[in-house]
This record gives C-alpha cells, structure tokens and sequence, in this order.
DNA sequence: TCGAGACCTCCCGG
DNA sequence: ACCGGGAGGTCTC
C-alpha cells in the first residue's frame, strides 16, 4: 500500500511561548505523538499530521491515506468522531487542516495572558513557570482521551504510550507510514466493544484495564445515545470540527440542559475503569472544561509540598471529599482556567522533566553573571520512555518541606468550607454512579 | 463516608 | 540475581 498525498509543508505565525509542542507533546496529555527525525507525528481525523517548530511559527503538513483504495485490510471503522473526506486535493484550499490544529491546540486563549494572571495571583506558580513555558491544554477527542486515561490508572507514562499505540496498531484504520512507521488512527468505540477484546487486550498487556475498555467501550457504543460523549463538551469551547448540535435526537430527557463541568464530570463517573481522576483529565483535555483540575499523586504532592494544602491528611488514598477540596482550593488560587495552570506545575514536577528544571535554575544563576542565553525550550528526547534518573528535585525538595508546617488546619479548614458549599449534590451524584456501576455488572 | 487491599505489568533501586 | 515498591487509580468490601 504505496501512495500517500502528502501537503505542502504550511505554517501558523505561533510564538514560543503561546506553544512549545517539545514539552506540550509530552507532557502526558496525548500519549500518541511520536518524534522522528526532529519532528513530530501522529494522526488526526483521518490524516497524520507533521509538525516542527522555530521561535515564530509552528510548521505542520498532513499526509492523507491513499484514496480510492476500498476497505483496507483490517478494521476500517470510522474515526472516534466524524469520518473526514478523504482523498481529496491535499493542496486544496478547502484543507481542513490549519482549522483542525487551532482547535486541537485551543490557539484561541492567549498563553501568555494567562501565565501572567496565574503569577500575579501565585507566586509559586511565578517561581515555576518560567522554566516551563508553552504548555497548553490540548482540546482532543473526547473518546481518545477516555479510554487512554483508564489505560492510565496505577501506570506510567512510557507503558501508557505502549498500550495507546497497541490499541490504534491493532483495531485502528491505517493511515500511511513515516520514515517506515506505520501510523493508525483512534479506533472507535464499536471495534472494542466486542466480546473478545477483553481477552485480547489482555493479551497485550493491559492488565486489569482491559476489561474497562472493553466495557466502557460497549457502555459508549451501545447504551448511550449516539453523540453522548461529544454533548458533554463544553458549549463556550470550540469543538473539534463537529458541530455540536448537530443530533436532534428528540429523547425523552437526554435533551437536557446544556452541560456544566459538573454534570460532565458526574457523566463520565458511571462508566468502568473512570473514577474522579480520569474524569476530569477527559473533562480538561477532552471536552474542554477548563476548571477541571485532576488530582493524581503529583498534583497531590504540589498541594501538599507547596500550597500546605491536605497537610497531616493520613490517609494513603484520596478520599473523594479531600479529592474535591484539592480541586476546589487550585480553582480558587488559579480561577476559571485552572487545569491549564495545573499542567504547567504538573509537568515542571516530572521526573523525565527535571533536567529542564535544574537547567532552567542554573541558567538562572548564569544570567547572574552576565551570559545570555536561553535555551531551555526543548531538552533531548531521552531515548523514547526511559525515565531519567532525576535527583534533581533534592535540593529544593528539601528546602520546601523546611518551611514551616503549622497550617495544616487551614487546609482542613478550606476543605471543610468547600465541601459544605455545593459538593452536596455532586457527591450524592457520585454515589449514585456508583451504585449505578455496580448494579450493571 | 472512610480506608484498606487487590489488581496487571513493567521497571527501577537496594 | 532476586525482590519490594511505585507508576498521573479504580473497585470492592
């Protein structure tokens, strides 16, 4: 299978510090984006996307899959969301591609904007972020984004990409190769949700997630109404091309409201494998709520090592009370964007990112004395998914807990106050779910 | 409500 | 060489 139509190469006037795909394509937000020979890939809608960046412009190309070519061994089933028009004129104006990578990258909030508010409201952000600029929140496929963060539970990053990149080789479309890699699109939730996905997932190594794919996936394909994912998105963000109103489907009470955070959130807890954590990394990166701030142990780290949030909590899991009291306390300090402001301190507290932080603060040191020089935009790909051994966080680890630890009852009190406020429903809701989940198995 | 354990696998450090 | 713990959690009791 030869052909391939491949762009042009374009580009979008982009500063670095509205986006730096270095850090934002790896950070642990997509777990699909390859870098090869210095640039990056993996495939959107239909086609593969190519980028590269310089100081003013993110470059990017498309290469389509060969047209005309009939069913294509394996499973051809449509993309997660809406199947393209493939094979057209790729030097057409009518690409779609420049409009699908502004909503893919949400360009229409500023970056810079919001790094300056969140520093003058917080000064650990202030004293973090200049290491880490450009990272945006990316605006994915819903469906993508749910089954690759229940792939993520009790897991790290480099299997995580293992097992997306298993999933897309064996049930998605192929699309065309680069550099002699093949590269696949997301398959839908139809093709995993059959009766021996389960078994076969577990095959490739999924472990105990494969069952919560495969469920999730028959939840999603075959008791929810068609649309269901995508109507959880929120109304005041760009959706990704589809247009969102599209299904009129005149059910009894599905035609609800438009949706909040929260009910989105709610939403997403009823199907297997997604607790609180997953549903709002789909809430933040999938469905384009903003204020979704999800808690895994390095944001409940920073909250305790940083914001003396939670300290003297004993527990050795987040309970959901101390879980929404986490989220609320960062919503406060950061506002309405605060899951954006999250992943800047979330990926400076990486271990695979720690060189660029200690970089950054000897560069720091060295601007002292009077050398230009700023670098820091893109650390090497240390030899795709090996950690680096990171000891670099020691120093400062250290120093942070030294400050004084007397407001762990502000913590609690915070808590407390925002648990009373208006989490009563949200959490009878959640335990509604659960009992809905479990009831279904 | 809350808190333990278990859960698949891989990988790293002692 | 072998082993315990952790990895961007969730489910069950």
């Amino acid at each position: 299978m030869g052909l391939q139509a491949v762009s042009d190469w374009r580009k979008l006037p982009l500063s670095l510090a509205e986006l730096c795909i270095d850090t934002t394509l790896r950070c642990g937000q997509s777990f699909r984006w390859r870098k090869i020979k210095d640039e990056w890939h993996c495939v959107l809608r239909g086609r593969i996307i190519s980028l590269r960046q310089d100081s003013d412009h993110l470059h990017y190309r498309a290469t389509w899959p060969e047209p005309t070519t009939g069913p294509a061994p394996g499973p051809m089933t449509p993309p997660p969301s809406v199947p393209p028009a493939r094979g057209k004129d790729v030097g057409a104006e009518e690409d779609d591609t420049e409009s699908l990578l502004r909503s893919y990258f949400a360009l229409s909030h500023s970056l810079s904007s919001l790094y300056k508010h969140w520093a003058a409201s917080d000064a650990n952000f202030a004293r973090r972020a200049p290491a880490f600029t450009g990272i945006r929140i990316l605006n994915q496929d819903p469906w993508e984004t749910l089954v690759a963060f229940i792939c993520s539970s009790n897991n790290n990053i480099s299997r995580i990409s293992q097992m997306v990149l298993k999933l897309c080789a064996h049930y998605g479309p192929y699309i065309g190769s680069i550099e002699g890699e093949p590269f696949h699109d997301f398959p839908g939730p139809e093709v995993l949700s059959g009766s021996e996905v389960e078994a076969h997932l577990r095959q490739l190594g999924f472990g105990y997630r494969a069952k919560y794919i495969a469920e999730t996936a028959r939840i999603v394909s075959s008791e929810k109404p068609a649309g269901w994912l995508l109507q959880l998105r929120n109304p005041a963000c760009a959706a990704l091309g589809a247009p969102l109103s599209s299904l009129s489907e005149g059910d009894d009470e599905t035609a609800a409201a438009p949706p909040t955070y929260r009910t989105a959130h709610e939403a997403l807890l009823q199907l297997a494998g997604v607790g609180p954590k997953v549903a709002d990394c789909v809430c933040l990166m999938g469905l384009g709520w903003g204020e979704a701030v999800p808690v895994d142990t390095h944001v409940w780290q920073i909250a305790q090592r940083d914001y003396n949030f939670g300290k003297g909590y004993k527990s050795k899991t987040l309970s959901k009370t101390m879980y929404d009291a986490v989220g609320d306390h960062f919503r406060k300090i950061w506002g309405p964007q605060a899951g954006w402001a999250q992943s800047v301190l979330f990926t400076a507290n990486l271990k695979s990112f720690a060189e660029q932080a200690s970089a950054a603060k000897s560069e720091a040191v060295v601007e002292m004395a009077n050398v230009e020089r700023t670098a820091l935009v893109s650390p090497p790909l240390s030899s795709d998914g090996g950690t680096d051994t990171g000891q670099v966080f020691g120093s400062e680890h250290t120093t942070t807990l030294r400050t004084r630890s007397g407001s762990s009852n502000l913590a609690m009190t915070m808590m407390k106050q925002s648990s009373d406020t208006r989490q009563g429903d949200e959490r009878s809701a959640w335990r509604a779910s659960k009992r809905r989940k479990t009831a279904a198995t």
